[in-house]
DNA sequence: CGGCATCCATGACGATACTG
DNA sequence: CAGTATCGTCATGGATGCCG
């Protein structure tokens, strides 16, 4: 039904945010939006720091909102397949304006902040 | 400092995201984005559901990171105005993004689930 | 290999009362 | 009017162990 449904929302942005704001979501969106379809391994390996558990129920969310496919193969041992769907790839460009914007902040106002420390 | 700061994060996105995704912060961004500058108490009766606390503690983290300008006026009784610097400025084209990309998927994915619901 | 079940820590958020 | 100060709750996320 959606992980995000049952909840109220003030704006519709908010309902973005409820989709994209989970701890290692944005990163798994990055990594399927850049490089294409990846196994289950493959992402873990890709995000150091992660747990199984959280790799699971992360991928578990997006897929309940539509914003993931999950592919499984019935073979021995088992082989799944993560991709984007549409909705999932139209996300992407907000993706990369947050990636801009953040890497502007760091480099303009975060840098700022270092030198004020450095000075005094 | 920046209540951003003392964190390590996976991507710039994160960054962004670590600015922007308090439960409110959107909302105050939108309201003194699109009808400039407010007192602190047209906020919360912009904001009903809000309380006193979350307020002051969103728009003092907002202002740490140099999101929001906040100007206070020595008079009987307090008045204390909010406004978005540049840096906050720069956010809004990533709200709109937001906004739009989630008024859409309200429209065509969660309409779509009412719809498959409906016909059980 | 790709999970699930369980337990637990933390911090974000909320309710309420008080104040310069 | 525009805040502090306390206290309580609950969801998020982390650690670990077992499974088909």
């Amino acid at each position: 039904m959606g992980h995000v449904c049952n909840r109220t929302y003030n704006c519709e942005k908010e309902l973005t945010l409820a989709i994209i704001g989970g701890k290692w979501k944005m990163l798994i969106l990055w990594h399927l939006g850049k490089e294409g379809t990846k196994r289950f391994g493959e992402l873990r390996s890709m995000m150091p720091g992660i747990t199984q558990r959280m790799l699971v129920s992360q991928l578990r969310e997006l897929e309940e909102d539509l914003i993931v496919h999950r592919e499984v193969y019935p073979v021995v041992p088992p082989k799944v397949e993560y991709s984007l769907t549409e909705i999932g790839e139209s996300l992407m460009s907000i993706l990369e304006s947050m990636y801009d914007w953040g890497k502007n902040y760091m480099e303009t106002v975060m840098k700022d902040e270092e030198e004020e420390t450095d000075s005094i």
